[in-house]
DNA sequence: GACATATCTAAAGCC
DNA sequence: TAGATATGTC
């Protein structure tokens, strides 16, 4: 028996399809990576081809390292096989051949926050309303562009006739220009860049083009155009390109995402085979009929039906829980009661659709001391902290950065206030200079005054010498060290009241990291090290040897499995949510695909939670059961009532059930109908609410003023006094 | 002009 | 809830 035996007939044919091009249509949990790690090994094996050409592309690094490990454990050997994400890829061949795009090769990535910060001082300088010009909306505009392959010109040709369009065509070309000043690439520039650079050096394609014998691309529903473009250009030559995916876990559209680059493959590749995998070996039936019965709403999709030898498995619990907390609750006593019944926390795993949901869930889990990891959201690399103290690292590596010079020229605190920045801004943006190079030259320049030179010239001392120390560096985890205490992180961190503890352990963690990555890479660089944290994503953090609870949301869920899934907050206007409904079916048919996936992540049981009142970013919303749910069939169901589920109470929980009004609730209502206080309804006996966990009753309220006083008897503190007036409370004494 | 504090505003999903 | 902006103080 050798290796291929254990795979089924279709998995076979998959495997050993090798030459010409394949569409691999594989249902959620029908073992496509073990077809995909068998393929390669197959194609190895029978030396078609030398590891390092093969190339495959997968939606993840943590799926590249997976996949990568995996085809080692089949051979048994090291391979070389070039196993990477698009934009990895993008960048490792971008580092090669950049200059001739005229890029420097130590060039940096800009992450979301870098391109909204460049989006809004152009905005800014061109005298922009920015309401109208939002960062966010301007950026998604330009991404969008580019994954369309549209330069600004092309862009503005292509919009004439729409006012705002031509303004948005003119910041693209300006934040082309200006990230091309600082050195630097943003996401969707990787990919840009790479069809560029293939287009004006045919040497450089032929080359990747005679290297890459085979190519497989994973997660194919979800690539888009540009995409689709740089797998053409490097597979015109073999042609041999297997793509896998499932048009029903295409949940990417928003960021470009073409559902038709699969649904019409075969249109491109009139030669293409195409298998389809539609034995599950993951779920139950129950589950299994569930995800089935939900995608059958959707119109635009490939026929195919999943189906599972599995057992029918116990059906789909659902609970309709009055709010929120409610509903964390529940989740955690699910948690707790599945342990007791043998399965791990890190069986068990929670998916929403918005990373806003994970707060509630996270307060009720840390509470009962369960241990839990929460992924994306504030990425660790998105902390305020940890950027600014990489900015120290990118500035010192690219100086033209003028994103992170901005980030730190005054932080922490010596003495250059805004006024002194915008002065350098303005002398680089007239004598098209970077910030750093306008501090290069400081003493000839006239207009700074004698103070304001030195502290400048100070700060450029200062990173050049660490620029200088990083030629010579050995280890990054001293060479942070070094800058922590010469900055004076650390003491500008204990400087700040709110969490200053926090954030220290935040950037000893990041020099953590740096010693890891001493330890592991190949060459110490710095260059390499911010090339690893780039292109990091969220589920790039997941360990699932820790026993752990996972939260995540519904996206970063792709690809993964878990005995036990909860996906709370079911509820219409949430999921789906308001934008998909208002804007079409279309929307609402992506959504239903984002539930398809979060179903068929689930192995063995599947709770699902929707509540009537949702408290989220600052209000209160009553929504009905999502129509996802009312899509599964009733005998696929076990409605839970909420009471059954109530049962044990402490009681600290019993003060908490009547109710108490957030003082938030109670400054929103003051504000929005200028109410007299009185009218409010506050009295007496009622209860409140202070931030998480203090509950307490209203013993008085009396005027005091313009405003009025209400004295508290909180829980845990005691009786306090809480100022109020008719804009809402005004301060809490604690 | 730098820094501290008060006030306002907006909130999806991701490499 | 946080991040940006407005206002106040030295």
């Amino acid at each position: 028996m050798n290796k291929y035996d254990t795979l089924n007939e279709k998995q076979r044919e998959a495997c050993f399809c090798t030459e010409g091009p394949l569409l691999l249509l594989a249902g959620a949990g029908s073992g496509k990576t073990r077809v995909l790690t068998h393929r390669i090994a197959y194609i190895l094996e029978n030396n078609l081809a030398k590891p390092w050409e093969i190339m495959a592309i997968t939606f993840t690094n943590k799926a590249s390292k997976e996949m990568a490990e995996r085809v080692e454990s089949l051979l048994g050997e090291c391979s070389q096989v070039f196993v990477s994400t698009f934009h990895s890829a993008c960048m490792r061949f971008l580092r090669r051949d950049i200059d001739k795009l005229g890029f420097s090769k130590s060039f940096t990535i800009y992450d979301t926050t870098d391109s909204k910060k460049v989006i809004k001082d152009i905005v800014k300088n061109n005298n922009l309303d920015k309401q109208a010009y939002k960062e966010a909306a301007v950026l998604s505009e330009i991404s969008k562009a580019k994954n369309l392959l549209m330069s600004p010109d092309d862009y503005y040709n292509a919009y004439a006739s729409e006012h705002r369009k031509r303004k948005i065509a003119e910041i693209y070309e300006q934040y082309q220009k200006e990230l091309k000043k600082n050195n630097a690439l943003d996401f969707g520039d990787l990919l840009y860049y790479m069809v560029k650079l293939f287009e004006s050096e045919p040497d450089v394609l032929a080359h990747y083009q005679n290297k890459f014998k085979y190519i497989l691309v994973d997660e194919y529903q979800d690539t888009n155009m540009i995409q689709f473009k740089i797998v053409n250009m490097l597979a015109k030559k073999h042609k041999n390109l297997c793509v896998v995916g499932d048009d029903d876990q295409s949940i990417y559209k928003f960021r470009g995402a073409d559902i038709t680059n699969i649904l019409s493959f075969e249109k491109y590749y009139p030669s293409a085979r195409v298998i389809k995998l539609e034995q599950n070996y993951r779920s139950t039936k129950n589950i299994l009929d569930a995800a089935n019965a939900v995608i059958k709403g959707n119109t635009y999709r490939k026929a195919k039906r999943l189906w599972t030898e599995n057992p029918v498995g116990e059906k789909i619990s659902f609970y309709n829980l009055p709010d929120e907390k409610q509903e964390a609750r529940v989740i955690v006593e699910l948690v707790g009661a599945n342990l007791q019944a043998g399965y791990k926390y890190k069986d068990q795993s929670v998916l929403y659709r918005t990373n806003a949901q994970s707060r509630v869930i996270e307060e009720r889990l840390f509470n009962q001391g369960i241990p839990y990891k929460i992924l994306g959201g504030t990425n660790f690399y998105q902390r305020k902290e940890i950027k600014d103290f990489i900015a120290y690292l990118r500035l010192i590596n690219e100086p033209k950065d003028d994103v992170a010079f901005d980030r730190i020229i005054n932080y922490p605190k010596r003495g250059i206030g805004a006024s002194t920045v915008n002065q350098v801004k303005d002398y680089a943006i007239k004598h098209e200079m970077s910030l750093f190079e306008v501090l290069e030259m400081i003493d000839e320049i006239d207009e700074f005054t004698d103070r304001n030179k030195k502290k400048l010239g100070e700060f450029a001392e200062l990173i050049r010498t660490f620029a200088e120390e990083a030629k010579g560096m050995d280890s990054l985890e001293d060479f942070a060290a070094d800058i922590v205490d010469r900055v004076g992180f650390y003491d500008e961190l204990h400087k700040e009241k709110d969490k200053a503890e926090e954030k220290i352990a935040n950037v000893r963690e990041l020099i953590g990291k740096f010693k890891e990555y001493d330890d592991t890479a190949e060459e110490i660089s710095l260059t390499g090290f911010l090339e690893d944290i780039a292109l990091i994503s969220d589920v790039d953090g997941y360990d699932e040897d820790a026993d752990y609870v996972t939260l995540m949301t519904l996206h970063s869920a792709k690809g993964l499995e878990f005995p036990l899934v909860y996906m709370p907050g079911m509820e219409d206007g949430l999921f789906p949510s308001y934008m998909s409904i208002n804007e079409g079916d279309e929307q609402v048919e992506e959504e239903r695909r984002l539930c398809y996936v979060g179903i068929t992540r689930a192995q063995e049981k599947l709770v699902m939670l929707s509540v009537k009142n949702r408290f989220l970013n600052g209000n209160t919303s009553y929504n009905p059961v999502s129509r996802f749910i009312e899509e599964i069939p009733d005998e696929l169901l076990d409605v839970k009532s909420a009471k059954r589920s109530a049962q044990s109470y402490s009681a600290r929980q019993k003060v908490k059930e009547r109710k108490p009004t957030p003082y938030k609730s109670y400054y929103k209502a003051a504000k929005k109908d200028v109410k007299p206080a009185k009218e409010i309804d506050l009295k007496v006996g009622d209860f409140v609410m202070h931030k998480k966990y203090e509950v307490g009753e209203i013993l008085e309220i009396r005027p005091a003023g313009a405003d009025y006083e209400l004295s508290v008897n909180f829980t845990s503190v005691g009786l306090k006094k809480i100022m109020a007036n008719l804009s809402g409370v005004k301060k809490i004494d604690f």
